[in-house]
DNA sequence: AGCCTTTGACCAGCG
DNA sequence: TCGCTGGTCAAAGGC
């Protein structure tokens, strides 16, 4: 396995962890105020599985953001619009978006619940693992994207998400430090946008996108063909029924009803789903359990019978959700997987959210700044290994830095049970607890 | 030739 | 009505 790049970053906005933050506007400041009022309701995440209306407002996610520290891809499903949050040196966040690490639930079989594509060897696995298939391998020499004509270009190529974008303006933007830039999607007919905004050293620090495309990825052969180079594009796909479903991962072998369900999803929200709540208002909690169980493409063992499953899923719900232990100590559901579509994404709150997750299955964030400080991500777990990377933070802007080095772990089969392809952030023993 | 970025101008919404 | 602001247009030029 090539090495990783010691500057792969996730970094987003700390929400009022030190008093060294930068000035923040009125509509922060008043959105933190919700926040904090909000922190007095200890099983937010179950109401906002259950309340349509505060989470198509956006809330989840900025709740999650200020628990977890991170911003998180917010929803507005009314717009259907999300934003993200994403710092990566030469990392394109789309490209992270897309890679395994972010991915997890994305590579269940949505109608078998197993790894359709998963390698059945260390060979294969490393190979899937290969940084450079997933974007984390980076250039120190090329702080940022360019097209690929060889930085003949001043500009710099906007986050490869896989679809062809043109630039169609510039603009600096009040408030904002760095200039916006608006992208087209190329397709004809194509009615996505995104706006990216780049920090001086090409960093991306926010990408929004609009709508949702309707057509699929273009072939890799195209003009602009960085970041997802080979990153998900060499599974068996249906082609012909991924229409809408925005940047649909490739890696998922979309054979079941399950597809269309997500289909359907993307196209009435949002491009990036985060959550599916809304789906669920309607309906009891058995089937939202139920469906809950289907969105994310989870079907437990497949020696378990249905009933089961969905007696254990329910009993989960019923448990109730523990997403904060102490002050400063929180297991937050992280958006560990913003992929572009809807059931990968969904998946990733519930599996973060549930009890059943094994102890490793959590992600801690910490008050203090020093605390951040040996945070380790432990990432997508595969067949019987799982992928983890110590990582060091960054008080000031929660940034993970990774090792050169990611590790992969022998995991069981019965911790793989519940969420066999969920990323994991795990906090290390090593953390202190508050 | 085609596709892209750049960038100033223009437009629409809002207070 | 006016100014501000964000978003878009379109001409020019590069690759």
């Amino acid at each position: 396995m090539t090495g990783f790049s010691n500057t792969f970053a996730v970094m987003g906005e700390c929400v009022d962890c030190s008093t060294n933050h930068k000035k923040r506007s009125k509509a922060e400041l008043d959105r933190e105020t919700f926040l904090e009022e909000d922190v007095e309701n200890k099983d937010f995440l179950q109401t906002n599985f259950q309340e349509r209306s505060s989470y198509s407002r956006g809330g989840l996610s900025e709740r999650v953001a200020a628990r977890a520290g991170f911003k998180v891809p917010s929803i507005n499903t009314e717009s259907n619009l999300w934003s993200l949050n994403i710092s990566s040196p030469g990392v394109s966040p789309a490209t992270l978006l897309e890679s395994p690490v972010f991915l997890s639930n994305a590579l269940l079989s949505p109608t078998t619940g197993k790894l359709s594509s998963l390698p059945s060897d260390h060979k294969a696995k490393d190979e899937f693992f290969d940084p450079t298939l997933i974007g984390l391998e980076h250039d120190d020499s090329q702080p940022y994207e360019r097209t690929h004509d060889g930085g003949s270009r001043d500009s710099m190529a906007p986050a490869d998400d896989g679809y062809n974008w043109r630039k169609y303006g510039q603009k600096l933007v009040k408030g904002s430090e760095y200039p916006r830039s608006y992208y087209k999607c190329t397709q004809p007919n194509c009615e996505v946008k995104k706006k990216v905004e780049r920090s001086r050293e090409g960093h991306i620090t926010e990408i929004i996108y609009a709508k949702t495309h309707n057509h699929p990825k273009p072939p890799l052969n195209r003009r602009s063909g960085i970041g997802s180079s080979g990153t998900c594009n060499d599974m068996q796909i249906d082609g012909t029924e991924q229409q809408g479903l925005a940047g649909t991962n490739e890696n998922i072998e979309w054979t079941s009803p399950v597809r269309n369900y997500g289909s359907m999803q993307v196209q009435n929200r949002t491009q990036f789903g985060y959550g599916d709540a809304a789906f669920f208002k309607d309906e009891d909690e058995e089937d939202r359990t139920s469906h809950m169980s289907d969105s994310m493409g989870y079907y437990g063992e497949a020696d378990e019978s249905e009933p089961k499953r969905r007696l254990e899923i329910k009993r989960t719900i019923q448990g109730g959700l523990p997403t904060q232990t102490h002050n400063n100590h929180v297991h937050y559901p992280v958006p560990h997987s913003i992929s572009e579509g809807l059931v990968t994404a969904s998946s990733s709150l519930f599996d973060f959210q549930t009890p059943m997750r094994p102890p490793w299955a959590g992600f801690s964030v910490y008050g203090g700044e020093t605390e951040l400080l040996g945070l380790s991500i432990s990432g997508l777990a595969i067949g019987q290994e799982r992928f983890s990377m110590p990582a060091t933070g960054d008080p000031a802007g929660l940034m993970l830095q990774l090792p050169a080095e990611p590790k992969l772990e022998q995991v069981s089969q019965q911790e793989l049970g519940f969420s066999r392809s969920s990323l994991i952030y795990r906090d290390t023993s090593s953390l202190p607890q508050i």
